[in-house]
DNA sequence: CGGCTTTGACCTGCGC
DNA sequence: GCGCAGGTCAAAGCCG
């Protein structure tokens, strides 16, 4: 792979520091919700800012149905996940909501993601899109829907800790340096480097 | 031809 | 116990 290129196909975007502002101007990170269970307030990430881009803990802000109801019913799951068909208790880990404003429907993190299912849900005319991250042995998935009353806004779910490095951990690091923007800084870095649960 | 998406069916948990 | 809703599976089709 040349070093001058995005790691990743879907990042081109990314090439140049111009790019990496349209990438800003195209994302409104309006709402992170960072959902990391074992009570109480242990590793969320609260942000007092006057910036656009706000971090609500599982307890108060949000304000979309679909966030309501993802929260309602995810606080109960928090850092662990429903048994497999054989009994099997997965850990599943961290679990992560990003609400973003973006015409795009799926945000690319730089990791590689396989789509697994899609399903209408309640309360929301969009469908819901699931996906593995396609990394052998990595467990990670995401759900990825717009918001059911604002479809400006789309509603990504990250569940799990990738067990290796995103294809494009480098450049964004390079770049999240470089660049210091806190924006980036801080979602890139909850992205990609959750902390066990 | 291999990898990915699509999509209907199936499974499981939860509320009533 | 039943029905609903969400999550996952897997076969089929598509695409590079």
């Amino acid at each position: 792979m040349n070093p001058s290129q995005s790691p990743s196909p879907n990042f081109t975007f990314l090439s140049d520091e111009n790019s990496i502002y349209s990438f800003m101007d195209n994302y409104d990170f309006s709402n992170l919700m960072f959902s990391v269970g074992e009570g109480g307030n242990n590793g969320l990430i609260q942000e007092e800012t006057s910036s656009p881009t706000t971090f609500v803990t599982g307890e108060s802000g949000g304000s979309g149905s679909a966030l309501t109801t993802l929260r309602k019913k995810e606080s109960t799951l928090d850092c662990k996940n429903r048994g497999s068909k054989d009994g099997e208790t997965k850990e599943m880990g961290h679990r992560v909501a990003i609400r973003t404003r973006t015409k795009i429907d799926v945000m690319d993190d730089g990791y590689k993601w396989r789509k697994y299912g899609k399903k209408s849900v309640k309360n929301n005319t969009n469908k819901r899109n699931y996906y593995k991250c396609s990394s052998e042995g990595c467990m990670v998935k995401k759900r990825v829907e717009r918001d059911g009353e604002n479809a400006a806004y789309v509603i990504t779910t990250y569940e799990g800790v990738h067990n290796h490095e995103s294809p494009s951990h480098v450049y964004y690091s390079d770049m999240v340096y470089d660049h210091d923007n806190w924006k980036q800084h801080s979602l890139l870095q909850s992205i990609q480097t959750f902390p066990p649960c």
